[in-house]
DNA sequence: CGAGTTCTTGACTCGCCTCAATTTGAGTGG
DNA sequence: CCACTCAAATTGAGGCGAGTCAAGAACTCG
């Protein structure tokens, strides 16, 4: 999309039926003549890590499924510093706007793999296929869900907090899209941030999202094979200490009431 | 929508022509039949300041536009807080989505005109009319941008700028939504929120907004005719105070580089 | 193994919260 | 019109949590 001179070459799509994306992304809308046009506008990109798909003011001339990795969200202050505002996975759709130019900048935050769509094909069959925008508008419904929940964990929690409420985010989502079927309650994976980027979500600085990991380690609430790779023993208990999340889900708040500190 | 005994009593809509919301709101996308499906499934009611429309976890029974006044989103916390997560003024949209219950409170800061729809034959009109679904994609999209800048003011702004930040929104919003067109830059309104409320929606305590506003006040970049009335008499100014505001205009960002403090 | 980045840990500072006392303002009844 | 009441807002004193600054440890990758 940006077209960086070291970006990978594009190659035409796999077959569409063999795809990663094909039951869960947009694409699981669609079938037979509608698939052949969105594959035959489909190309496969792959981004290493840490290098941009776009950035904040770009012209939007394409968009994206992803189809492995994470991508970051990025907001770039006016005294140049960031924030990140989301990440997305697996399935999950890159540009969304309708406005010309993107409203953010999108980062692999791993290697990624992207199947793109150009932006004027893409938006005729949006406008011929209405099951494919109402795809759309739901994958940006809850985007603005957990946007909302967001603002509650930015504007009202404790640093301790913040941090927990990431880290469960991050173990449901490697949950969701991870393959094999995992303990039930129990998250492992490897997180796709570093301290200090951690902190650009969270609003804090990386000192104290280090020292507030280092809290939930001495807690048990999570273990650390490496800086990266955490494990989650209790996703229960995780989101008991996230507290108030909005996105408490039963079995969390059923430990919330447990007695234990 | 909540159906509290003390609601005003439902009227017929008054003709679709003559609606404050009749160019501007979700039925500028609709003429002829469809404008007419949606005017004899549409019911006005008036419903007083403080009070509530619906609740977090709510059946979603109805949808509306805002015709006039303000209305709060809200968001409770598991231990009670309040969260306020945006305002909706006329022509806005509430309601929209895809679930059944509502996933947060609407109450009126005013005393607020709507015009409601029932949930089944509303979704089914949106089935059959796409450029209706569209508009409400389109403003879904807005909303979502500007939850992703609020996250910004609510993780890296301070006490003062977060202030600053949100009076700008409810001054330009005023300025938007008024009547009479006001000297360029220049914005006078009745503030919908008290000061607990502002803190609400700021992420602060109400103390610490009292404080910033006598200091706004002190600086001249706000004045008070009540505690409630707000006189902007350089918007620019404001948003330089909001500062890295990402929807600071090329207006504000001028006057950030210019040699005042 | 060495160089650079990332992460951790400690000491100190400061901004916002907490608690508490007034002050202001709107609404009500004498 | 004024006295009374109650909610809303202001102002002040003090404490704590997260930021800042700085040093050192632990990873990563040639």
């Amino acid at each position: 999309m940006a077209g960086q001179p070291n970006d990978r070459a594009y190659a035409p799509p796999a077959r569409c039926e063999m795809c990663v994306a094909r039951y869960r992304a947009l694409c699981s809308t669609l079938s037979g003549e509608q698939l052949d046009r969105l594959a035959n506008m489909g190309r496969r990109r792959t981004v290493p890590a840490n290098q941009y798909i776009f950035r904040d003011g770009d012209e939007a001339l394409y968009f994206a499924s992803i189809l492995s990795g994470v991508v970051k969200l990025i907001k770039t202050t006016a005294d140049g510093e960031q924030h990140i505002i989301g990440l997305m996975y697996a399935q999950d759709f890159l540009g969304h706007t309708f406005g010309k130019s993107h409203r953010f900048s999108a980062a692999a935050a791993t290697e990624v793999e992207l199947c793109t769509f150009p932006r004027a094909p893409f938006v005729r069959l949006l406008d011929d296929y209405p099951p494919m925008e109402r795809w759309l508008f739901e994958f940006t419904v809850r985007e603005l869900d957990h946007c909302r929940d967001w603002t509650l964990t930015l504007g009202r929690k404790s640093s301790y907090e913040r941090v927990a409420s990431l880290l469960l985010i991050i173990a449901r989502r490697a949950r969701y899209t991870g393959n094999g079927p995992l303990p039930r309650n129990y998250a492992q994976f490897e997180l796709p941030l570093t301290r200090s980027e951690l902190a650009d979500y969270l609003g804090l600085t990386l000192e104290t999202v280090s020292r507030m990991v280092g809290k939930l380690k001495r807690k048990g609430l999570i273990e650390l094979r490496s800086t990266r790779e955490v494990i989650v023993p209790d996703i229960g208990l995780l989101a008991a200490v996230a507290s108030m999340d909005g996105s408490l889900d039963a079995e969390g708040r059923q430990k919330l009431l447990e007695p234990h500190e």
